[in-house]
DNA sequence: CAGATATAGTTACCTAGGTAATTAATTTTG
DNA sequence: CAAAATTAATTACCTAGGTAACTATATCTG
Protein backbone atom coordinates (compact mmCIF):
# COMPACT_ATOMS: atom_id res chain seq x y z
CA UNK A 1 0.00 0.00 0.00
CA UNK A 2 2.73 2.17 0.74
CA UNK A 3 3.91 2.32 -2.73
CA UNK A 4 1.09 4.37 -3.99
CA UNK A 5 1.96 7.29 -1.71
CA UNK A 6 5.29 7.08 -3.31
CA UNK A 7 3.95 6.87 -6.32
CA UNK A 8 1.86 10.49 -5.56
CA UNK A 9 4.53 12.14 -4.46
CA UNK A 10 6.92 11.14 -7.83
CA UNK A 11 4.39 12.84 -9.87
CA UNK A 12 3.81 15.39 -7.44
CA UNK A 13 7.54 16.22 -7.74
CA UNK A 14 7.37 15.93 -11.27
CA UNK A 15 4.89 17.86 -11.83
CA UNK A 16 6.38 20.69 -9.52
CA UNK A 17 9.45 20.83 -11.40
CA UNK A 18 8.66 20.66 -14.58
CA UNK A 19 6.43 23.81 -13.53
CA UNK A 20 9.54 25.40 -11.54
CA UNK A 21 11.85 25.30 -14.70
CA UNK A 22 9.73 26.25 -17.06
CA UNK A 23 8.76 29.20 -15.33
CA UNK A 24 12.53 30.26 -14.46
CA UNK A 25 12.99 29.57 -18.37
CA UNK A 26 10.03 32.36 -19.59
CA UNK A 27 11.47 34.84 -16.52
CA UNK A 28 14.91 34.52 -18.47
CA UNK A 29 13.59 35.15 -21.88
CA UNK A 30 11.23 37.58 -20.98
CA UNK A 31 13.37 40.59 -21.53
CA UNK A 32 14.14 38.85 -25.20
CA UNK A 33 10.60 39.34 -25.75
CA UNK A 34 10.53 35.13 -25.98
CA UNK A 35 8.08 32.62 -24.67
CA UNK A 36 9.76 29.17 -23.69
CA UNK A 37 7.42 27.30 -26.71
CA UNK A 38 8.74 29.55 -29.25
CA UNK A 39 12.51 29.21 -28.11
CA UNK A 40 11.56 25.31 -28.46
CA UNK A 41 10.15 25.81 -31.90
CA UNK A 42 13.83 27.86 -32.76
CA UNK A 43 16.11 25.38 -31.13
CA UNK A 44 14.37 22.38 -33.23
CA UNK A 45 14.99 24.53 -36.36
CA UNK A 46 18.08 25.64 -36.07
CA UNK A 47 18.86 21.99 -35.07
CA UNK A 48 16.89 20.00 -38.22
CA UNK A 49 16.64 22.96 -40.72
CA UNK A 50 13.57 23.43 -42.48
CA UNK A 51 10.66 21.30 -40.83
CA UNK A 52 6.93 21.13 -41.72
CA UNK A 53 4.67 21.46 -38.97
CA UNK A 54 3.32 18.16 -39.06
CA UNK A 55 7.49 16.94 -37.98
CA UNK A 56 7.79 20.14 -35.45
CA UNK A 57 4.76 18.64 -33.87
CA UNK A 58 5.73 15.62 -33.81
CA UNK A 59 9.53 16.08 -32.96
CA UNK A 60 8.11 18.25 -29.62
CA UNK A 61 5.13 16.02 -28.92
CA UNK A 62 2.68 18.79 -29.38
CA UNK A 63 -0.77 19.03 -31.11
CA UNK A 64 -1.20 20.87 -34.21
CA UNK A 65 -2.90 24.00 -32.88
CA UNK A 66 -0.49 24.86 -30.50
CA UNK A 67 1.93 24.78 -32.80
CA UNK A 68 0.03 26.82 -35.43
CA UNK A 69 -0.34 29.56 -32.72
CA UNK A 70 3.24 29.96 -31.79
CA UNK A 71 4.61 29.56 -35.09
CA UNK A 72 1.88 32.40 -35.97
CA UNK A 73 3.72 34.76 -33.04
CA UNK A 74 7.25 34.08 -34.53
CA UNK A 75 5.84 34.95 -38.00
CA UNK A 76 4.68 37.70 -36.57
CA UNK A 77 8.08 38.63 -34.71
CA UNK A 78 9.88 38.01 -38.09
CA UNK A 79 12.46 34.91 -36.46
CA UNK A 80 10.26 32.45 -39.21
CA UNK A 81 8.82 32.15 -42.53
CA UNK A 82 6.13 29.68 -43.44
CA UNK A 83 7.07 28.38 -46.94
CA UNK A 84 4.55 26.24 -49.54
CA UNK A 85 6.29 22.61 -49.79
CA UNK A 86 6.81 21.99 -53.24
CA UNK A 87 4.95 18.78 -53.65
CA UNK A 88 2.03 18.61 -51.43
CA UNK A 89 0.61 21.89 -51.24
CA UNK A 90 -1.29 21.23 -48.01
CA UNK A 91 1.81 21.14 -46.01
CA UNK A 92 4.21 24.34 -44.67
CA UNK A 93 7.74 23.96 -44.25
CA UNK A 94 9.07 26.17 -41.43
CA UNK A 95 12.64 27.92 -41.59
CA UNK A 96 14.52 30.11 -39.60
CA UNK A 97 15.05 33.74 -41.23
CA UNK A 98 17.99 36.13 -41.38
CA UNK A 99 16.78 38.22 -37.89
CA UNK A 100 16.41 34.49 -36.26
CA UNK A 101 19.80 33.48 -37.25
CA UNK A 102 21.62 37.06 -35.97
CA UNK A 103 19.50 36.98 -32.60
CA UNK A 104 20.53 33.14 -32.21
CA UNK A 105 23.45 32.62 -30.16
CA UNK A 106 22.56 35.57 -27.81
CA UNK A 107 19.09 33.72 -26.61
CA UNK A 108 21.27 30.35 -26.44
CA UNK A 109 23.46 31.67 -24.12
CA UNK A 110 20.58 33.04 -22.06
CA UNK A 111 18.71 29.48 -21.98
CA UNK A 112 22.15 27.96 -21.32
CA UNK A 113 23.12 30.30 -18.34
CA UNK A 114 19.54 29.89 -17.13
CA UNK A 115 19.50 25.51 -17.39
CA UNK A 116 23.12 25.93 -16.13
CA UNK A 117 21.63 27.69 -13.02
CA UNK A 118 18.65 25.45 -12.26
CA UNK A 119 21.24 22.66 -12.65
CA UNK A 120 24.21 23.69 -10.78
CA UNK A 121 22.87 22.61 -7.45
CA UNK A 122 22.97 18.78 -8.74
CA UNK A 123 26.50 16.97 -9.18
CA UNK A 124 26.91 16.09 -12.96
CA UNK A 125 26.70 12.30 -12.10
CA UNK A 126 23.56 12.83 -10.49
CA UNK A 127 22.21 14.58 -13.27
CA UNK A 128 23.21 11.73 -15.66
CA UNK A 129 21.94 9.57 -13.56
CA UNK A 130 18.48 11.66 -13.35
CA UNK A 131 18.30 12.36 -16.99
CA UNK A 132 18.88 8.33 -17.83
CA UNK A 133 16.08 7.39 -15.64
CA UNK A 134 13.79 9.85 -17.15
CA UNK A 135 14.62 9.35 -20.42
CA UNK A 136 14.43 6.00 -19.92
CA UNK A 137 11.10 5.91 -18.65
CA UNK A 138 9.49 8.41 -21.12
CA UNK A 139 10.91 5.85 -24.08
CA UNK A 140 8.61 2.77 -21.84
CA UNK A 141 5.72 5.40 -21.94
CA UNK A 142 5.91 6.21 -25.57
CA UNK A 143 6.58 2.61 -26.61
CA UNK A 144 3.98 1.79 -25.25
CA UNK A 145 1.24 4.27 -26.77
CA UNK A 146 1.97 3.83 -30.52
CA UNK B 1 30.37 21.97 -24.01
CA UNK B 2 28.56 18.54 -24.25
CA UNK B 3 26.89 19.14 -20.66
CA UNK B 4 24.46 22.09 -22.23
CA UNK B 5 23.22 19.43 -25.00
CA UNK B 6 22.29 16.96 -21.70
CA UNK B 7 20.80 20.13 -19.74
CA UNK B 8 18.59 21.05 -23.35
CA UNK B 9 17.20 16.88 -23.16
CA UNK B 10 17.23 16.87 -19.51
CA UNK B 11 14.48 19.75 -19.19
CA UNK B 12 12.72 18.83 -22.53
CA UNK B 13 12.39 15.04 -21.09
CA UNK B 14 11.25 16.14 -17.76
CA UNK B 15 8.90 18.61 -20.15
CA UNK B 16 7.56 15.71 -22.01
CA UNK B 17 7.04 13.76 -18.28
CA UNK B 18 5.17 15.68 -16.87
CA UNK B 19 2.87 16.51 -19.57
CA UNK B 20 1.89 13.19 -20.81
CA UNK B 21 1.48 12.09 -17.02
CA UNK B 22 -1.28 14.80 -15.81
CA UNK B 23 -2.90 14.19 -19.92
CA UNK B 24 -3.21 10.47 -18.42
CA UNK B 25 -4.48 11.44 -15.18
CA UNK B 26 -7.14 13.68 -16.92
CA UNK B 27 -8.23 11.33 -19.62
CA UNK B 28 -8.36 8.48 -16.04
CA UNK B 29 -10.79 11.24 -14.38
CA UNK B 30 -12.81 12.57 -16.93
CA UNK B 31 -15.60 9.77 -16.26
CA UNK B 32 -15.70 10.95 -12.68
CA UNK B 33 -16.17 14.61 -13.86
CA UNK B 34 -13.22 15.98 -12.54
CA UNK B 35 -9.81 17.71 -13.49
CA UNK B 36 -5.96 17.20 -12.17
CA UNK B 37 -5.99 20.61 -10.95
CA UNK B 38 -9.43 19.71 -8.58
CA UNK B 39 -8.23 15.95 -7.44
CA UNK B 40 -4.70 17.66 -6.57
CA UNK B 41 -6.91 19.47 -4.00
CA UNK B 42 -9.97 17.15 -2.97
CA UNK B 43 -6.68 14.67 -2.35
CA UNK B 44 -5.10 17.53 -0.11
CA UNK B 45 -8.07 18.38 2.06
CA UNK B 46 -8.62 15.03 2.60
CA UNK B 47 -5.31 14.13 4.04
CA UNK B 48 -4.89 17.30 5.86
CA UNK B 49 -8.41 18.06 6.51
CA UNK B 50 -9.90 21.85 6.47
CA UNK B 51 -7.29 24.36 5.06
CA UNK B 52 -7.58 28.00 4.14
CA UNK B 53 -6.97 28.89 0.56
CA UNK B 54 -3.82 30.50 1.38
CA UNK B 55 -2.45 27.24 3.07
CA UNK B 56 -3.41 24.99 -0.04
CA UNK B 57 -1.93 27.51 -2.64
CA UNK B 58 1.30 27.21 -0.04
CA UNK B 59 0.93 23.77 -0.07
CA UNK B 60 0.70 22.73 -4.29
CA UNK B 61 2.60 25.49 -5.13
CA UNK B 62 0.10 26.90 -6.99
CA UNK B 63 -0.72 30.96 -6.78
CA UNK B 64 -3.82 32.36 -5.79
CA UNK B 65 -5.84 33.25 -8.68
CA UNK B 66 -6.00 29.19 -10.19
CA UNK B 67 -6.82 27.69 -6.72
CA UNK B 68 -10.02 30.40 -6.58
CA UNK B 69 -11.01 29.40 -9.99
CA UNK B 70 -10.62 25.64 -9.01
CA UNK B 71 -12.39 25.40 -5.70
CA UNK B 72 -15.38 27.79 -6.99
CA UNK B 73 -15.63 24.84 -9.83
CA UNK B 74 -15.49 21.95 -6.80
CA UNK B 75 -18.33 24.52 -5.04
CA UNK B 76 -20.47 24.15 -7.90
CA UNK B 77 -20.04 20.28 -7.96
CA UNK B 78 -21.14 20.31 -4.13
CA UNK B 79 -17.75 18.40 -2.94
CA UNK B 80 -15.82 21.62 -1.22
CA UNK B 81 -17.56 24.04 1.21
CA UNK B 82 -15.81 27.59 1.88
CA UNK B 83 -16.43 28.24 5.23
CA UNK B 84 -15.90 31.93 6.39
CA UNK B 85 -13.19 31.84 9.10
CA UNK B 86 -13.18 32.85 12.67
CA UNK B 87 -10.52 35.04 13.57
CA UNK B 88 -9.54 36.42 10.42
CA UNK B 89 -12.51 37.76 8.10
CA UNK B 90 -10.62 38.24 5.11
CA UNK B 91 -9.73 33.68 4.84
CA UNK B 92 -11.80 31.66 3.61
CA UNK B 93 -11.59 27.64 5.17
CA UNK B 94 -12.03 25.27 2.32
CA UNK B 95 -13.63 21.24 3.33
CA UNK B 96 -14.79 18.34 1.55
CA UNK B 97 -18.67 17.90 1.66
CA UNK B 98 -20.48 14.71 2.49
CA UNK B 99 -20.87 14.41 -1.14
CA UNK B 100 -17.06 14.82 -1.65
CA UNK B 101 -16.44 12.15 1.05
CA UNK B 102 -18.37 9.21 -0.34
CA UNK B 103 -17.09 9.33 -3.79
CA UNK B 104 -13.62 9.69 -2.60
CA UNK B 105 -12.97 6.26 -2.82
CA UNK B 106 -14.02 5.98 -6.24
CA UNK B 107 -11.62 8.70 -7.38
CA UNK B 108 -8.83 7.46 -5.39
CA UNK B 109 -8.71 3.87 -6.76
CA UNK B 110 -8.90 5.41 -10.41
CA UNK B 111 -5.73 7.66 -9.68
CA UNK B 112 -4.10 5.08 -7.87
CA UNK B 113 -4.66 2.76 -11.11
CA UNK B 114 -3.77 5.37 -13.62
CA UNK B 115 -0.67 5.79 -11.56
CA UNK B 116 0.49 2.25 -10.90
CA UNK B 117 -0.15 1.98 -14.66
CA UNK B 118 2.53 4.69 -16.06
CA UNK B 119 4.84 3.16 -13.22
CA UNK B 120 4.62 -0.40 -13.78
CA UNK B 121 7.33 -0.12 -16.99
CA UNK B 122 9.82 1.10 -14.25
CA UNK B 123 10.88 -1.49 -11.45
CA UNK B 124 10.33 -0.32 -8.23
CA UNK B 125 14.41 0.86 -7.23
CA UNK B 126 14.41 3.00 -10.27
CA UNK B 127 11.18 4.55 -9.08
CA UNK B 128 12.59 5.31 -5.78
CA UNK B 129 15.52 6.57 -7.20
CA UNK B 130 13.88 8.38 -9.48
CA UNK B 131 11.73 9.93 -7.16
CA UNK B 132 14.76 10.13 -4.49
CA UNK B 133 16.45 12.44 -7.44
CA UNK B 134 13.67 14.66 -8.41
CA UNK B 135 13.00 15.13 -4.49
CA UNK B 136 16.51 16.34 -3.66
CA UNK B 137 16.68 18.20 -6.66
CA UNK B 138 13.39 20.23 -6.02
CA UNK B 139 14.54 20.73 -2.42
CA UNK B 140 17.48 22.56 -3.53
CA UNK B 141 15.87 24.63 -6.12
CA UNK B 142 13.10 26.32 -3.57
CA UNK B 143 15.72 26.29 -1.02
CA UNK B 144 17.51 28.91 -2.94
CA UNK B 145 14.44 31.15 -4.11
CA UNK B 146 13.08 31.64 -0.35
C1' DC C 1 -11.74 8.07 -63.21
C1' DA C 2 -15.03 9.32 -59.36
C1' DG C 3 -16.28 8.90 -54.74
C1' DA C 4 -14.62 7.74 -50.10
C1' DT C 5 -11.01 8.19 -46.86
C1' DA C 6 -6.97 10.24 -44.84
C1' DT C 7 -4.05 14.10 -43.76
C1' DA C 8 -1.95 19.24 -42.95
C1' DG C 9 -3.24 23.15 -41.15
C1' DT C 10 -6.52 26.39 -38.99
C1' DT C 11 -10.23 28.04 -35.91
C1' DA C 12 -12.92 27.93 -31.75
C1' DC C 13 -13.11 26.77 -27.21
C1' DC C 14 -11.63 24.18 -22.94
C1' DT C 15 -8.35 23.61 -18.52
C1' DA C 16 -3.74 24.81 -16.08
C1' DG C 17 -1.26 28.22 -14.31
C1' DG C 18 1.08 32.78 -14.42
C1' DT C 19 1.09 38.32 -13.45
C1' DA C 20 -1.16 42.79 -12.44
C1' DA C 21 -4.64 45.29 -10.36
C1' DT C 22 -8.56 45.50 -6.97
C1' DT C 23 -11.10 44.93 -2.57
C1' DA C 24 -11.65 44.15 2.13
C1' DA C 25 -9.77 43.05 6.41
C1' DT C 26 -5.68 43.04 9.42
C1' DT C 27 -1.30 44.80 11.24
C1' DT C 28 2.19 48.23 11.95
C1' DT C 29 3.61 52.51 13.09
C1' DG C 30 3.92 57.53 13.78
C1' DC D 1 -5.83 56.01 17.95
C1' DA D 2 -5.48 57.21 12.92
C1' DA D 3 -2.85 56.60 8.78
C1' DA D 4 0.12 53.54 6.25
C1' DA D 5 1.57 49.13 4.92
C1' DT D 6 0.40 44.11 4.55
C1' DT D 7 -2.35 40.29 3.35
C1' DA D 8 -6.42 36.81 1.62
C1' DA D 9 -9.13 36.45 -1.94
C1' DT D 10 -10.96 37.83 -6.36
C1' DT D 11 -11.11 39.62 -11.17
C1' DA D 12 -9.18 40.36 -15.69
C1' DC D 13 -6.05 38.95 -18.94
C1' DC D 14 -1.83 36.45 -20.66
C1' DT D 15 0.72 31.88 -22.48
C1' DA D 16 0.80 26.54 -22.82
C1' DG D 17 -1.40 22.89 -24.49
C1' DG D 18 -5.51 19.86 -25.15
C1' DT D 19 -10.02 18.30 -28.13
C1' DA D 20 -13.59 18.98 -31.69
C1' DA D 21 -14.99 20.74 -35.89
C1' DC D 22 -13.68 22.61 -40.38
C1' DT D 23 -11.14 23.37 -44.99
C1' DA D 24 -8.35 22.06 -48.59
C1' DT D 25 -5.36 18.88 -50.61
C1' DA D 26 -3.82 13.86 -51.35
C1' DT D 27 -4.42 9.22 -51.59
C1' DC D 28 -6.96 4.92 -51.85
C1' DT D 29 -10.56 2.06 -53.94
C1' DG D 30 -14.50 0.38 -56.39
Amino acid sequence: MEFMIIHHQLFHTLHQLSRHTTNQLNDALKPLGLYGSQWAVLFVLKRKGSLTQKELCDYLFVEAPPMTRTIQRLVKQGYVRQVQGGRDKREKYIELTEAALLEYHKWEKVVNDVNGELLNCLPPSSQQELFTLQNSWLQLLLKGRD
